[in-house]
DNA sequence: TCTGGGGTCCTACAGCCA
DNA sequence: TCTGTGGCTGTAGGACCC
């Protein structure tokens, strides 16, 4: 039997914001955007005390703001907590290097190899984190990934969940199957109407129906998901697939030079992304979003690999080229892909 | 009404080729 | 020579994650 830990850091942005301006400490703290929520944004940490005013992430800044005015609205400093972030992976992996990095809140370790029992070993961590960088996590202790995940959102913040496996149908059951990994909005609203609300009601299908509705691999997924089953690995070296830009006009454009010059500037960002991680691209896939949320994209693969700005460059417009620019454009970005590294 | 940015993976389909 | 099949690659869109 595996053991596998989900760390997760508590309100992450929105507590380093807080430790180093403590007159924020108690007070509902909105990190977003640029910071205006006058302005186009979504919410990306919300502290506890804004979310008690139905303030969550992805929400938009200007409905968060007509919820409670009277919060501390943050632009997103990226590079700041990327700092903290670096030292509590540095902790993880000096428990174990068999860590999974999930974006800049998070990381599962596996611990089976290691002759401690778990919540030592989770304890451990928390006051190694909380001595470090002054910040709180919640760790979950499962047997895989899907369910250590699960348990560490059962007790926030600063919790420590076990699932045990004789534990693991009965907490499942009751569970709403959005809380399972993988089920979005849509897949949400596809399963309500079939009836189905909870993991345990999920768990009740064929995997006939499952594949029927959602196809071989989704649906083979979910099956196994309802009943908390999962072998996926921990992926403790990762290489990227693409490096892209985008961004959202404050008001949506008509006018195709300054979308292009939007476009030269974020391919000189993908460009200088490229070469700082040592990668040259093949395909160059341009991103068009209009006022009414249609998008569209295109993409041009080139014969040979580079990171040439001027080729990369081209290949952009030879896409955009390709879009029809009916409406007025909300949003305009690009992807290189097909990577290959320059020092292989 | 409003809906960011940077990613991954899956599906469907079309064209090419053996 | 014609037709069918299956693999591979590229393209486009969609769902999901943090």
């Amino acid at each position: 039997m595996r053991r596998i830990l989900h760390i997760d850091m508590d309100a992450f942005f929105a507590a380093v914001e807080q430790k180093r301006c403590p007159e924020l400490i108690g007070r509902p703290v909105v990190i977003g955007g640029s910071g205006d929520p006058t302005k186009r944004g979504v919410v990306a940490t919300a502290s506890y005390e804004a979310r008690k005013f139905g303030i969550h992430s992805a929400l938009p800044l200007k409905t968060a703001y007509s919820l409670c005015p009277r919060a501390v609205f943050l632009p997103v400093d990226y590079e700041a907590y990327a700092r903290e972030s670096q030292k509590v992976k540095i902790i993880l992996r000096s428990v174990t290097l068999a860590m999974e990095d999930v974006g800049i809140d998070e990381a599962f370790l596996d611990i089976s190899e290691i002759g401690k029992p778990s919540g030592e070993i989770s304890q451990l961590i928390k006051k190694a984190i909380k001595d470090e960088t002054g910040l709180t996590c919640s760790i979950g202790i499962a047997p895989n990934k899907l369910l250590a995940k699960i348990a560490s959102d059962m007790d926030k913040p600063d919790g420590l969940t076990v699932i045990m496996p004789e534990d693991i149908l009965s907490i499942l059951k009751p569970l709403p199957v959005r809380r399972l990994w993988g089920i979005g909005p849509k897949t949400e609203k596809s399963l309500k109407d079939m009836g189905i609300e909870t993991v345990g009601e999920l768990a009740s299908l064929q995997m006939e129906a499952l594949v029927d509705s959602f196809g071989p691999s989704y649906g083979n997924y979910l099956y196994h998901a309802s009943r908390g089953i999962d072998d996926s690995p921990l992926i403790t070296d990762w290489e990227p697939k693409s490096i892209s830009r985008e961004t959202t006009f404050q008001k949506d454009m008509a006018s195709w030079q300054f979308i292009a010059k939007t476009l030269a500037d974020l391919t000189k960002d993908v460009v200088t992304d490229m070469k700082d991680s040592s990668f040259k691209a093949r395909t160059v896939t341009v991103k068009v979003r209009f006022s009414d949320f249609e998008t569209v994209t295109r993409a041009t693969t080139i014969p040979h690999a580079t990171d040439r700005e001027d080729e990369i460059r081209k290949a952009a417009f030879a896409s955009l080229k390709r879009v029809e620019l009916k409406k007025r454009v909300r949003l305009i970005g690009m992807r290189a892909s097909h990577l290959e590294r320059t020092d292989a």
